[in-house]
DNA sequence: CTATACTTTCAGAAATATTTGAAACTATGG
DNA sequence: CCATAGTTTCAAATATTTCTGAAAGTATAG
């Protein structure tokens, strides 16, 4: 395979299993496109390279800054800005755990918490809490595990996942 | 908060959280509605509750069933059909996770593995095939982490989560 | 201050995904 | 068989999400 054919090929898987797991197709594309690109690149560039309107661009570049995927880079004696992104896969899996863990998680056990709560005067209303109640409480349990791990860092379980990997290599 | 409130409430949120994870909103309802139920319930039920049609909820109860998180149970003298879903909710998480792994990950995996084997011939090559084969790595770590988990079921990893989390309540 | 280069916004257009509803199909009892 | 009760399918309608492009906004250099 051509590395043009390898690329675009990359970009669109990227983009179908972004779609797949809820993340628009545009913004997983533009961070492929920056994944693999060797040097931050410029809107114009991006917009010519995946055929997309700088409106389309711009509104997707902010967002993935927003996730903390991309970021501007400013360079001396250039007005454009331009743009690069998280190489290092394990850190992107740990953003995206966290931001959705922020934005998605976290509302939800909230919602289960005042669910709780309800009288269970009828069957119907017990089958309810019990049900609830689980859900909440492994939901919980896991949230917890996945704070403990991102908190965690540069620590035991990312190290052990680490060397596991490096180790096959070495 | 009335019963009826909160049994609707958890339906909506439910639903909503499913939307965010690339799943259909209908089925998420589905879902929730029977896992809360005290007992199966025939199509005509579920379409009066959610207020869908029936071509709808057909196709989402294939769909939960294809999912394996909905059952259909024939009940002796009773020409229609009744459903039910899985309420151990570590049960319905493994069966999310397995199925997405089938569906979604293995096929990524096989494209990376083709993406990975270009001609490293100028450095935008290069530098592609790096970071393919970083992302090929740390996925199929990922994923073969999964799969263990997922065959482990009933040992020890499981086990350990199962008796953090029974501890707290005992 | 003005011209230029670039970025951001957002209403309407286009693309996608979901839902409906009625017709076709299937199974059962008589 | 036929009538009835129920299930499945799918083309068209609807709803939702995403994208475009032009206008408005902002910053810099001169």
């Amino acid at each position: 395979m051509e590395f043009a054919d390898a690329k675009d090929k990359f970009i669109q898987t990227w983009g179908t299993l972004a779609t797949q797991w809820g993340i628009n197709r545009t913004m997983a594309q533009i961070h492929a496109l920056l994944m693999i690109a060797t040097e931050s690149m410029d809107t114009d560039s991006i917009m010519a390279e995946l055929q997309i309107s700088r409106g389309n661009a711009n509104m997707n570049l902010r967002d993935l800054m927003d996730w903390g995927l991309a970021f501007k880079q400013l360079k001396t004696g250039e007005r454009r800005e331009f743009f690069y992104a998280e190489k290092d896969i394990w850190k992107v899996a740990r953003q995206v755990v966290k931001e959705r863990r922020r934005r998605e998680i976290a509302p939800v056990l909230a919602v289960l918490d005042e669910l709780k709560a309800i009288p269970t005067d009828t069957p119907e209303a017990a089958e309810f809490t019990k049900v609830i109640g689980n859900i909440s409480r492994v939901a919980n349990f896991a949230d917890a595990t996945a704070s403990a791990v991102l908190r965690a860092e540069e620590t035991w379980l990312a190290n052990q996942f680490f060397n596991v990997f490096a180790r096959q290599k070495a």
